[in-house]
Order: structure tokens, then C-alpha cells, then sequence
DNA sequence: CCAGGGATGGACT
DNA sequence: GTCCATCCCTGGT
């Protein structure tokens, strides 16, 4: 198979819609050690779920009308590092800064397939059995790939956290385009259809209410 | 300093 | 399907 690190001109391009389509399909892996002494677990999964958000005119972003804060600087950056902030306190949402330097853009990735790992995924999630709910959402697929705050501005083509091109061919039949989620404040840019999810997966994020026949995939043993 | 918010999750029926 | 606890951190002062 044709597995290799996507480079950081895939994430520097001026296009988040067409970089956030193209994410799907696309490995998320991380190698991180939790702090513990025995050293790094690779997790990884399928990218299933993104939403792109766009500054400076996107409403719904935390960059709008190029609003630079300490938490936004980094999205101000260069594409091809991690934009994570903490969302209700609790959950650490991780987003892949796109673009070029001083345009802050950014795809905030809602959910992966859990394909490596899984194991240690489930430690981290303190669950036993695998359920479609281990990765299905934004919060807990960085708690099981053990993303928090402290990954903030990390290199995306570094030993950390990283995402792969597996050779998976998604056509554009296979994503559906939605509103996204949670942006209620974002006025005009409520219904913008800027969040993809790519079909024949069940564990989406939990706001995703839409149904299809297609929808019958289970995901495979551990 | 501190009021208010928030790109949610999971518990429950 | 519905409901609501969550609590740290941001950003303006």
C-alpha cells in the first residue's frame, strides 16, 4: 500500500474547502506517551468527519475578521501545524491549520475510524469494548488519540501527531456536505455547507442526524 | 480580576 | 429521541 506523510504543501494551499474534502479518507496518527516512561503508542484512524472554518470573513471562526488573539496566533501561521483549544472546559478540539502564513484558516477534524491502536484508545477513553462511540466526535477522538491543550502548535509532519495518505480514493459521491455544527452564533455562515462527512460510516459525531442505507458500516474487531 | 461563553458528550427515556 | 452538567480559559477591563 501507498502509505506516506502527507508534505506541508498539501496544507499550504489558499483552498480549506477543497483541504478539508481531501482530508477524508486520510490517516490521523499520533505517537504519544502520556507521560509515561515506556515511551510512545501510535493511535491512528480514517478521517471520516471535517469542517472547515475560513478567516477572515467566517463568522463561525475563532479568527474572524482576522481577530489575533494569544489562543488565534496560531492559526495566523503557515499551514501544516495543529490549531487545539479547549472547548466547555472539558474537551480538546484539534484542528489542522491550512493555508499560508497570516491566513488563518483551519479544518477542525469531528471524527476518525479507529484502525491502529485501538487498544490503547480504549484505555484512554476507560472503556472496555469497542463501541462506534470511540472517535465519533470531536472531544473524545483527541482524548483517545491522547490530543490535549499542550499539542497546540505542534508540526503536523513531526514524530508527534501527523496525518498519512493511505491511497484510499474518495470520490466526491462519497461526501456529503452539511451545516456544521455548534455555530448557532455565526449568523449568515449558520448554513454554509463547509462540513463533510464521508458515507458508509456509522460513528460520525453524534450531531450528525441525517440517515442512508449506506449507513450500515460496523466497525471491526480489535 | 472575573463574568461569561463555549467547533460537546453522555446519561437517560 | 431529549436534556443538561460541564468548568477552564479567554479576553476585556
Amino acid at each position: 500500500m501507498n502509505k506516506k506523510k502527507l508534505p506541508l504543501d498539501f496544507y499550504r494551499r489558499e483552498d480549506v474547502l477543497a483541504i478539508s474534502r481531501e482530508l477524508l479518507g486520510k490517516v490521523l496518527f499520533t505517537n504519544l506517551d502520556d507521560g509515561r516512561k515506556e515511551g510512545p503508542i501510535t493511535t491512528a484512524g480514517v478521517i471520516i468527519e471535517t469542517e472547515a472554518y475560513r478567516a477572515p470573513e467566517d463568522k463561525a471562526s475563532h479568527a474572524y475578521n482576522d481577530r489575533r488573539t494569544k489562543r488565534t496566533e496560531v492559526m495566523f501561521a503557515a499551514g501544516g501545524v495543529s490549531y487545539v483549544y479547549l472547548c466547555y472546559g472539558i474537551h480538546s478540539l484539534f484542528n489542522v491549520v491550512t493555508g499560508p502564513k497570516d491566513t488563518a484558516h483551519a479544518v477542525l477534524v469531528r471524527a476518525i475510524h479507529p484502525i491502529i491502536g485501538i487498544e490503547h484508545m480504549l484505555k484512554r477513553r476507560n472503556q472496555n469494548t469497542l463501541k462506534s462511540n470511540l472517535t465519533s466526535g470531536p472531544g473524545v477522538l483527541s482524548n483517545a488519540l491522547g490530543i490535549n491543550t499542550f499539542h497546540n502548535s505542534t508540526d503536523l509532519t513531526g514524530a508527534d501527531i501527523w496525518i498519512e495518505d493511505h491511497g484510499y480514493v474518495i470520490s466526491s459521491k462519497d461526501i456529503i456536505a452539511t451545516p456544521r455544527i455548534g455555530i448557532a452564533y455565526a449568523k449568515e455562515y449558520v448554513d454554509l455547507p463547509w462540513r463533510f462527512v464521508l458515507k458508509n460510516y456509522e460513528n460520525i459525531s453524534k450531531s450528525a442526524t441525517y440517515t442512508e442505507d449506506s449507513m450500515s458500516y460496523k466497525p471491526s474487531k480489535v
